[in-house]
RNA sequence: GCCGCGAUAGUUUAGUGGUAGAAUUGGGGACUGUGGAUCCCCUGGCCCGGGUUCGAUUCCCGGUCGCGGCCCCA
């Protein structure tokens, strides 16, 4: 081999586009019905919009570069950024709420390994200008009905809520910046570094309690949300309960299976109110298919704040989770495969082929086979139907139609021939 | 960034310190207008670089890529 494939890029055959391509349309179309409407950002941005939210840790896997006049840009680790500067630079007069998807490559520069590309796609929406429940469990249910569409059964959604965490953190006294710092580690469930840091800022030892007694709350709805109650008496947090919970009572409408997870907090630090997360867990380390919530972007990008929140999914990890629980037989094959028996006819066959396509996928044989080659080549393809041309049924002005399967042969009119997709 | 395992025709593989077979796929023929069988022919390969050696596809080192794990995961 020549040249071979950058590492963790991957090629993708026919059989595979094929099974991503009905993947991405179940996706589409579920967005649609909700009114969500495609957008599509560029594939590189500058890096500071990309770095500005980002410690670090994220900078250093970022794909990034100077172009010729010097700029600083970034291929796109993830869509959320650039859909939110799309927003505020576009649609901020728009009518609320402004309902946005995306289906688009995201380039990570990491150690590949299952689940995990340098490049991959994400297919994701983003709610934009309304904060009422209603709104944020319609999000929540849109990512299971995708999933449930596709007839994934592995999965589930945990669901949790860093606007109580903030809100306790905000009433002990944490400034924004510590409780990003705070957050992080909660994610990474470093409790040992969060408990020293919390001694570090003085949080006093009620509180404390109460944030790592909220912390390990998970499990059934019923006994989370009374056991946070609990925790938060005559606190100001506890009207982040009430939120959480009438977004619960909309999500309960259409999502029945998920569980509480007071523990979630996302790596990032605009994320603000409640957040979900969704596992296949047959997928090993890479098993996190979705990821989103309501978070507080507009303001930090510049522009005028407003409530938003959205998820997306990890493509490729979706497409793994359906091939690892099912056969996924979705192909496009072609319906006809023309072939004149004497190459005299070839421009016959041409003809032919183009009434054909009118109604039905239609191939003409361009290796010039035999007859018997041609359906030896049209059976292993799986082409179902084969058209013979030839001298004697031309001369009737016909064709002979061949079932590949019944092994059947009629002959069809030239006339006919247009609309023989609606027969096959 | 780190660790383990691996790399031989398009694919799956056998094998060797003296440059390699097989199966399968693909093209053609036996069969000059009828498929899934059979037989025959053809095409096609030792990841890259360095070292050891008379000679390396084989042994050693490095790289690249793949699979998986750690870190990380927006």
């Amino acid at each position: 081999m020549q040249f071979s494939r950058p590492r963790g890029t991957r090629d993708f055959l026919p059989e595979e586009m094929a099974r991503r391509r009905y993947v991405e349309k179940v996706m589409r179309e579920t967005f649609e019905s909700y009114g969500y409407r495609e957008i599509q950002t560029p594939v590189f941005e500058s890096l500071e919009l990309i770095a500005a939210k980002s410690g670090e840790d994220i900078v250093k896997h970022l794909y990034s570069f100077k172009d010729k006049s010097g700029r600083s840009l970034a291929l796109r680790p993830e869509l959320t950024l650039p859909v939110m500067r799309l927003y505020i630079n576009e649609l901020q007069r728009k009518p609320k709420p402004i309902k946005l998807y995306y289906f688009e490559n995201c380039f990570r520069y990491e150690e590949p390994q299952a689940g995990r590309y340098r490049e991959f796609w994400q297919a994701g929406i983003e709610l934009i200008g309304t904060s009422y429940p209603e709104g944020e469990a319609e999000v929540i249910a849109i990512a299971v009905e995708v999933l449930e569409k596709l007839g994934l059964k592995d999965f589930e959604l945990h669901i949790g809520s860093i606007g109580i965490l903030r809100k306790i953190l905000r009433e002990s006294g944490v400034k924004e910046k510590e409780q990003g710092k705070i957050l992080h580690l909660i994610d990474k469930g470093e409790r040992e570094k969060l408990e020293n840091l919390l001694k570090k800022l003085k949080i006093s030892g009620e509180n404390k309690r109460i944030l790592l007694g909220i912390l390990n709350l998970s499990g059934e709805k019923k006994e989370v949300v009374s056991k946070a109650r609990e925790l938060l008496k005559g606190r100001a947090a506890l009207e982040e309960i009430e939120k959480f919970e009438s977004i619960l009572r909309f999500l309960d409408l259409k999502v029945q299976k998920y569980s509480l997870n007071l523990g979630i907090a996302r790596g990032l630090d605009y994320y603000s109110g409640t957040v979900f997360e969704i596992y296949a867990n047959r997928l090993g380390a890479q098993k996190q298919i979705c990821g989103g919530g309501a978070y507080s972007l507009a303001g930090m990008l510049g522009g005028e704040e407003t409530p938003t929140c959205g998820f997306a999914f990890g493509f490729d990890r979706v497409m793994l989770a359906l091939e690892a629980e099912k056969e996924m037989n979705i192909d496009s094959k072609t319906h006809v495969l023309v072939v004149p028996v004497s190459e005299s006819l070839l421009g016959d066959a041409v003809k032919i082929s183009s009434i054909i396509r009118k109604s039905a996928s239609c191939e003409l044989d361009l290796m010039r086979r035999k007859l018997g080659r041609a359906l030896a080549y049209a059976n292993s393809e799986g082409i179902p139907f084969v058209v013979i041309v030839g001298d004697e049924e031309l001369a009737k002005g016909c064709v002979t139609l061949r079932d590949m399967k019944t092994g059947e042969q009629k002959e069809i009119k030239l006339s006919e021939l247009e609309r023989i997709g609606e027969k096959l």
